[in-house]
RNA sequence: GGCGGGGUAGCCAAGUGGUAAGGCACGGCUCUGCAAAAGCUGUAUUCGUCGGUUCGAUUCCGACCCUCGCCUCCA
């Protein structure tokens, strides 16, 4: 297979990917706690872990995808309870809408999506072997990981090279535990009265699994000791990965990852997105402003994954405009290969996008040679292109394409309502009997109500237009 | 305070010790009943600031300014 590139958090440096053994690459991502609507951050997240995967695939290789649902911690249970409804309820309700606003993101379904609360048992059991081990203690019926036990702690986040400020998050002493010293972190998580019927039976008595231990336990069971690439937001490296790291390889002596994989954070408005700024978008908010989830996939890997991406409404103009652009060269491609296939392995011109992906997904670089490939393709049909030199530059396209994940747009065309057409329609006769005032009014109204009419040689289209609530 | 990112045209974003990719937006022209769409075409003497190294720096070095993120349960 082609060699495929990427940054990894230990070591700090671009390496190529591999598979340990061999076959598929292990890939454990950390998902989403599934408690509200997942935002087109946490989206931003998952949608650059997808286009590894298609990277992967592409270049030849196997991978084995397993992204988590996080679905008991503090939020859930608050949720569930403010919504009247069981834990399970509650979450599956919320775990389905991310799943569905994955799809419409063109994010491929990983291998396993596997629930917290579905390897209870597996955790316990991770957490009794860092007992015995010394490793962890109990204190109060929680059960904490001493973190000097471990002397590689902090290697991932560089934690020894930094001074930590006094409550800086001021969530230092957030929590009433009784922990010997302020790093160690919880595995176990005692039984309180606000958990309500949220506990699981243990050695220590009614609990809940504390975050950072669902990960490993989940990971170690699927996949088992060590893993090849493990990722998620870059917010995760500390505490959750470096305490992933420590409670793994405390328990097995052995690496638990290979190869880390952080993406930065989605900005809105040049900030982090939070509810407090009002500044906090889901799927569902782009959508109904008249826009199509795929060209916030595009949007969303318009940037360096481990550069802040800043969101605006201009980047979505941007990216649909473009879109629609490769839209047209790639018809006129399909027109000029009449009917002739290449094959699905070709690059065509579009060979430079392919390799700068293979670069630690190097995206910016990629749709820049996408866009410039395009353009002298369409120039050479122009110029006059055999049947089997445009199957093949359509193949490449495809490709390329597909690799970003957006094929499926340039395949679907968005149907206008029956009441928009109609509107449509009777434009064209005013037009016909050249009565301008009519059919300007109908274009108005149209217009109004989030529709664009386009006059071609082949008569008029309707295309949604974007900001329209 | 510690650590880590950034500052390149109106916006997004590449890049290199030798004089600035690409996309969007914008201007002009063609087309059009007028538009939109489409097609053709143009657009940064300049790369946060100040010094230094160099024949030459946006690219190397130093200082500074601004900005963003993380600092123990946020993708």
């Amino acid at each position: 297979m082609e060699e495929v590139r990427l940054f990894d958090t230990a070591t700090r440096s671009v390496k190529p990917l591999s598979a340990s053994d061999g076959e598929a690459l292990k890939f454990y991502a950390c998902g989403p706690t599934v408690y509200g609507p997942a935002h087109i951050g946490n989206f931003r997240t998952f949608v650059v872990q997808d286009l590894l995967v298609r990277v992967w695939e592409a270049a030849g290789g196997k991978v084995d995808h397993v992204r988590n649902l996080t679905d008991v911690d503090d939020k859930t249970i608050r949720g569930a309870r403010e919504a009247k409804l069981p834990l399970g309820d509650f979450t599956s309700k919320w775990a389905e809408i991310f799943i569905k606003d994955g799809k419409s993101l063109g994010l491929t379904p990983p291998m396993k999506q596997p629930k917290a609360t579905d390897f209870v048992p597996q955790q316990i059991d991770l957490v009794e072997r860092l007992v015995k081990a010394g490793h962890a203690y109990e204190a109060d019926g929680s059960v904490y990981f001493r973190v000097k036990s471990f002397p590689g702690y902090g290697k991932l986040s560089r934690l020894d090279e930094r001074e930590v400020k006094e409550g800086a998050s001021g969530r230092a002493d957030a929590d009433e535990y009784a922990r010997e010293q302020a790093a160690d972190f919880v595995l176990w998580k005692a039984h309180k009265e606000e958990d309500g019927e949220v506990f699981w039976e243990s050695p220590w008595g009614k609990g809940r699994p504390g975050w950072h231990l669902e990960c490993s336990a989940m990971a170690m069971q699927i996949f088992g000791e060590t893993i090849d690439l493990h990722g998620g937001g870059s917010d995760l490296i500390f505490p959750h990965h470096e305490n992933e790291i420590a409670q793994s390889e405390a328990a097995t002596g052995k690496p638990f990852v290979k190869h880390w994989f952080h993406v930065a954070h989605l900005l809105v408005e040049n900030r982090k997105m939070s509810k407090s700024l009002g500044n906090l978008h889901t799927l569902k908010d782009v959508i109904r402003h008249g826009w199509d989830a795929f060209d916030l996939r595009l949007v969303l890997l318009s940037g360096h994954y481990r550069q802040p991406l800043n969101f605006s409404w201009d980047t979505m103009t941007a990216a649909r405009h473009g879109r629609e652009r490769l839209g047209r060269v790639r018809s006129k491609l399909e027109e000029a290969a009449k009917g002739k296939k290449a094959g699905a392995e070709e690059w065509g011109s579009f060979r430079g996008a392919w390799d700068a992906l293979r670069e630690d997904l190097e995206t910016p670089k990629a749709l820049a040679a996408l866009y410039t490939a395009a353009s002298t393709v369409e120039h050479k049909r122009k110029a006059g292109m055999s049947d089997e030199d445009a199957a093949k530059e359509l193949a490449g396209l495809d490709h390329i394409l597909e690799v970003f994940g957006v094929s499926a747009l340039f395949e679907k065309q968005t149907e206008a309502p029956a009441e928009m057409k109609q509107l449509a329609k009777d434009r064209e006769i005013a037009r016909n009997a050249k009565d301008w005032t009519e059919s300007d009014r109908l274009r108005d109204e149209l217009a109004l109500k989030g529709w664009e009419v386009r006059d071609g040689a082949g008569g008029w289209r309707l295309v949604r237009k974007p900001g329209t609530p």
